[in-house]
DNA sequence: GAAGCATTTAACCATTCGGTTGACAGTCTT
DNA sequence: AAGACTGTCAACCGAATGGTTAAATGCTTC
């Protein structure tokens, strides 16, 4: 268990979410899921410049979901979908207020905001 | 069962990472998820202006993640979670990732990539 | 209807974003 | 060493972001 304080969760849940709000991104990542990709792989399917894919690829990594590796003239990317886990958690608190119904809900509300 | 396409899909799920991926938005949502809330209340805590705030309501009414009430000369502000189902949905596609070792993954993804 | 709140809108500013093109740097092949 | 190939970097562009202050809108109350 990695200690951290709520500030770097904070940027890193930043980072996250930002590296995700993006649906080209997204798209990678579903691919790069599949297995390891060079960067000319990832970017073939894609109708922008390669230098378009390298700066989306820098974002992820910037979000540390992917890992590169050297191989040769070529670059091994992988995923790494650790940091998604805190993404999910942050959300998964959430989900009671999707998970119950409204009136279930209201009280549940309506019993926190009496303590 | 809503039926959409992949295309407004894909720009609900960029429209919910990118409300989420602001610290500030995240917070509010937190705090909005404790009970109705008026702007003034959601504000107060945070040292930015009363206009920065409303812009940042703005932008989580766009990914629907809150909902307004006209109450009188207030505005009564509740959190909708339901677009965050849709997110979490998407991250959990990855949660293989990260709930099986390694090993395991490299098995999985070599068995998908042999098909 | 004037004064006082609650909130939004407008105008502005600096920074970031997502894209482009073209130059550059490694690596492999010949 | 010359070419061919993979990928990044730098410079630039227009649009969006997150913030500000000041003016405007809309209710409520006096």
């Amino acid at each position: 268990m990695v200690k951290s304080s709520a500030k770097a969760r904070a940027l890193r849940l930043d980072s996250v979410f930002h590296a995700l709000s993006d649906t080209t991104r997204r798209s990678i990542l579903r691919h790069v899921a599949t297995g390891e990709k060079t960067v000319g792989q990832i970017a073939a399917p894609y109708p922008v410049s390669l230098a378009a894919v390298s700066k989306h690829l820098k974002v992820l990594e910037g979000a540390k979901l992917i890992h590169r590796e050297k191989k040769g003239s070529f670059q091994m990317v992988r995923i790494n979908a650790a940091p998604m886990r805190e993404a999910e958690q942050w959300l998964a608190y959430y989900e009671k207020f999707w998970s119950e119904g409204l009136d279930a809900l209201q009280n549940l509300l309506e019993r926190e905001e009496s303590r």
